[in-house]
DNA sequence: TCAAAAGTGTTATCACTACACCCATGG
DNA sequence: CCATGGGTGTAGTGATAACACTTTTGA
């Protein structure tokens, strides 16, 4: 029996939500879209396995990723018999660009408008987004995707995509404020307005200690649908 | 590779929360404890072989299980590379008792007394308790460990004994009265005072609809040591 | 009759929601 | 000078937390 790992790496581009998906340039379903993926191989844990294949793809290191339910239909992979572990990843899509692997043929494509995968792909990819978006609301996960520096409205317009929502921008500003994750820099991010919004930027300790704590930024309503 | 699942199966005895553990008939590590667990058949499911081996071992069909993060540890098991998935099951521990197999010598462990398991059995059963404790916070799971019908008092113990804290019995009352998930039966369990206490069941469609739900039980300082 | 557990209301505090105007700037 | 997006405060409402006494009944 085989282990595979599967990347849903998920970016953010200040409007949309996107993933990096890959054309296959083996059999089966030759030229099909598909996850990057690979086996693991005997010497490394499965969360090894999914930092190599990610870094394979993005070149980058130190990537948030988090582990999804096993994939282990009998018949899924038509050759052999393989049981897939997905793993979620969060990647800032600007440092992606920089370090792109092009012997992959990637490509990002909006949540919207995902072609037909491979496999089950289709579905990993749907589960990982349920749980994103379940994961995001309780958990200050979301900053992975963006850059060091980041604006308010940014941040604001990434929550509402996800959930698609309208947020009080009065409101949101003061749970962001006040839960002490953010850090004001002294600059403005002037590409989207006259005025320019202020930067800010992540208190990484402040952060570090309560990723796994329970910190909601949007109200139980609206993740009622996205349960995991 | 081969893969195998694991079951963490827990249960509720009134007072302690307990896990099912069995003496192991063969080797490596014959006659340790360790928990039921057993290899992946090429013609199902990781799910359908949850429930093969918890069926296995309890008789019981229809529980709760959920599965967890996989263990990938190369030299987890010294014989052989496995990677292993385990399975948390909640199940009232008197259904149990009716359907035992002694094939395997299993036996009720109070998880204060948990004796050294095989492998990185441990570390799962940790882990296990910690996710338990996170989603039984979000999430009215623990109805699972109870058997049809119920008492408050019971119920209260019940939490109260997952996370160590003492509830206020009227605030707890009120809120799970006002979730619409209990149905007030007639009679009244007379076994733990003389006064009686009534029993409850589960508001069985409520209760399926909202699983999924986010329906807090305790409050969020109560869970924060308990994150996923 | 009394010990032991069950049941029941009220108030204060906190978090969440809704809502509208002024500010700064580049063109 | 004006169009555009950024920034800010307050009041009402609902949820949560703290708190103590009465009821029932078997022994």
């Amino acid at each position: 029996m085989l282990v595979a790992v599967d990347c849903i790496i998920f970016g953010f581009d200040g409007t949309d939500y996107k993933i990096l998906l890959i054309q296959r340039g083996f059999a089966p379903e030759k030229e099909k879209w598909s996850l990057m993926g690979g086996f693991v191989q005997m010497d490394e844990t499965l969360d090894e396995a999914a930092k190599r294949i990610l870094n394979q793809l993005t070149g980058l290191h130190d990537v948030y990723m988090d582990q999804m339910s096993a994939f282990s239909q009998p018949l899924r992979d038509p050759i052999e018999r393989v049981i897939a572990v997905p793993y979620v990843s969060l990647i800032d899509i600007e440092k992606y660009s920089k370090q792109i692997n092009n012997d992959f043929h990637a490509k990002w494509f909006s949540i919207r408008e995902i072609p037909k995968l491979i496999f089950d792909h289709g579905d990993m990819v749907e589960l990982a987004l349920q749980q994103l978006r379940y994961k995001a609301a309780l958990h200050p996960i979301l900053f992975e995707l963006l850059p060091e520096k980041f604006t308010l409205p940014q941040l604001q317009t990434m929550y509402e995509g996800l959930y698609d929502i309208k947020l009080d921008k009065r409101n949101f500003t003061r749970k962001l404020l006040s839960s002490n994750l953010l850090h004001k820099e002294n600059d403005k991010d002037k590409s989207s307005s006259k005025k320019g919004a202020y930067y800010y930027s992540l208190n990484e300790d402040f952060y570090t200690r309560n990723l796994s704590n329970i910190l909601p930024i949007v109200s139980k309503s609206d993740i009622s649908l996205a349960a995991e």
